[in-house]
DNA sequence: AAGCCCCTCAACCGCATTGCG
DNA sequence: TCGCAATGCGGTTGAGGGGCT
């Protein structure tokens, strides 16, 4: 017996979202908040089936999403973290919160798969600068995998401390990390989002599960302007939490810290602290490992085994 | 200017997983 | 424990835009 599909095929409209849709989905959203995803098209008369719905904001209309023009360290952690975890772009995406799964797959799938296939014409210049011979890169690979052993028991660690009474209520407060970076404006029809933009403005204000900071949404997809001191000492005590320094600035533009809206999307769909937690410790280690322990002796060609 | 080709990315489809009664 | 509904996820498609001839 078949899966019953997830909506009603008739009557319902598929194809390109118009601004009027995203309105809609927009501010039924921030009446009700994300989620219950099948009451959308009835509550707000959208002829889209839930998962259209869902897949709209979670990909488009979402705050905190940060669209095109990925950098260098986006780069390589995606191909590190592809290479690690293979075509888990949930996963992956859940280490560049500013990014879609969606993106990142399609990102994959029309720039990267075809760099590393071209730079795997021409193995000699591995542009990372990584040696290339089997035996480095099993033991590479069985690095890697220890390393994350390492890392998901420090991440459960956390989970664990956070989740226990005393610590979770200060959690619960742990604003995120503002670096105030603005976003760039989408291209496209998403610049008929700005339309959104401002119908967001004031939402996580008037939000009755609205983060700390919120306040200062500003206009056309920008993150808070406000400098909060409590949040600097907040970051501080995160960082502490972590036991270890603040990222480099070289990691400052793939991680900039999250904007209320991308924390409100975590609160949706990811582990805040948890993931925040394994995201910070990634990257660190995707970034240290290689001048420390050589441990990115993956060549981008290797990466190729993997797919 | 017109036609063709290629690339990008938003959106769809279907399976997997999770949650709940 | 089971079955169903809801949601998540990854693969794939196709419309639209840009570049080239």
């Amino acid at each position: 017996m078949g899966r019953q599909p997830c909506c009603d095929k008739v009557g319902v409209k598929k194809g390109p979202w118009t601004p009027e849709e995203d309105l809609i989905l927009v501010s039924y959203i921030q009446q009700h908040g994300p989620g219950n995803w099948r009451a959308v098209p009835t509550k707000t008369g959208l002829l889209r089936c839930s998962k259209s719905c869902r897949l709209r904001w979670a990909n488009y209309l979402r705050p905190g999403i940060r669209r095109g023009n990925f950098t260098e360290n986006e780069e390589k952690m995606i191909i590190h973290l592809q290479a690690l975890l293979g075509n888990r772009w949930a996963a992956i995406a859940s280490y560049l919160p500013e990014r879609t799964d969606n993106d990142i797959k399609n990102y994959w799938n029309t720039h990267l798969k075809r760099k590393l296939k071209k730079l795997q014409g021409n193995e000699s210049s591995s542009r990372y600068g990584f040696p290339s011979s089997s035996s480095s890169y099993q033991i590479c690979r069985g690095q890697w995998e220890r390393k994350l052993q390492t890392d998901i028991h420090m991440a459960k660690k956390d989970l664990s401390d956070a989740l226990s009474p005393e610590k979770s209520s200060d959690l619960v407060e742990m604003k995120p990390l503002n670096d105030h970076t603005s976003y760039p404006k989408p291209s496209g029809y998403a610049s008929s989002t700005e339309n959104i933009a401002k119908l967001l403005k004031g939402w996580m204000r008037n939000n009755p599960w609205k983060m700390a900071d919120s306040a200062d949404y500003s206009e056309e997809g920008t993150v808070p302007m406000k400098e909060d001191k409590n949040s600097k000492e907040m970051a501080e005590a995160f960082q502490s939490h972590l036991g270890f320094e603040s990222l480099d600035s070289s990691l400052s533009d793939i991680s900039p810290s999250m904007s209320p809206e991308t924390s409100l999307s975590q609160y949706e769909s990811k582990p805040h602290l948890n993931a925040q937690s394994q995201l910070s410790l990634l990257e660190k280690w995707l970034f240290d490992e290689g001048k420390d322990y050589q441990l990115c002796d993956i060549t981008l060609d290797q990466n190729l085994h993997f797919f």
